[in-house]
DNA sequence: TAGATACATCGGAAATTATCGAAATATCAA
DNA sequence: TTGATATTTCGATAATTTCCGATGTATCTA
């Protein structure tokens, strides 16, 4: 609200892109851990890193960090412009989101360990083919 | 709407763009046909065309063809997107756009012989400068 | 018909963006 | 401290986008 034409632009910018919209609507369900989204979305930790950079920067998300852990989450709603509601609304209504919810809700389920340390996510790993 | 990620990032990029947004927001407060469009916004016709077929492609604006000229809005509002709505409200309200909308009152006013055709604007602006 | 003109498309060089492995940084744990 | 690890930044190529003059197309008028 009350920006110029280049800092919209920019914003709209940001989400014109598909990795950055789907990790959007995903931290539109709730917030997540940068390596819970790698996990889900199954692409490069840095990929990852760099959409949420862009997200940041167009004042889409913030971030809270944990230790080695960094929580994304979607900014809160009453700063929320009529434009972030829209995108919102209509990102998460996507089918390929839904796929991506679901995945959500096994990686939530298995909590953060399991999903992001290393040793631990190969020991799960292991066990799932024996 | 019940769209897919493809389509609606192509359509988010149909708008990530500073001329392509100022005509949706300037279309937003009426139909013009392309010259006045590249009148007021003072930019090449081809450019102006390149934008209006983007956001044509995005279905975002409409066009009619009269003779010569082709007049474009943007699309009716029964089916008008909450994303279209979000992204025009707030386009609308950036400053550089009130600058816009007086050269539109300016150009309507005129009517669109003194400002497309040749001729015409021709002995406006000699008139202008005398 | 011929000329004028509103608009669309084309060409193609310049600028921007995407991508992801590799290296850097920061925090934990032993 | 030393090693492990979650995240960020860097590098560098590939792909895409931008921009506008030149050309093409369709419609008017004389």
């Amino acid at each position: 609200m009350t920006q110029n034409l280049r800092s919209m632009v920019e914003r709209l910018k940001a989400v014109s892109h598909p990795l950055r919209l789907r990790v959007l609507a995903l931290l539109g369900s709730g917030e997540l851990c940068v390596c819970q989204v790698a996990e889900v979305l199954q692409v490069p930790q840095s990929s990852v890193s760099e959409a949420l950079r862009e997200l940041r920067r167009a004042g889409f998300v913030n971030e809270r960090k944990e230790g080695r852990w960094v929580f994304v989450s979607v900014v809160s709603h009453p700063n929320t412009s009529q434009l972030l509601q829209g995108i919102l609304a209509e990102a998460m209504a996507l089918v390929e989101m839904q796929q991506d919810r679901e995945r959500v809700a096994d990686v939530k389920t298995l909590g953060i360990p399991a999903v992001c340390c290393k040793v631990e996510k190969a020991a799960k790993a292991e066990a799932a083919h024996v």
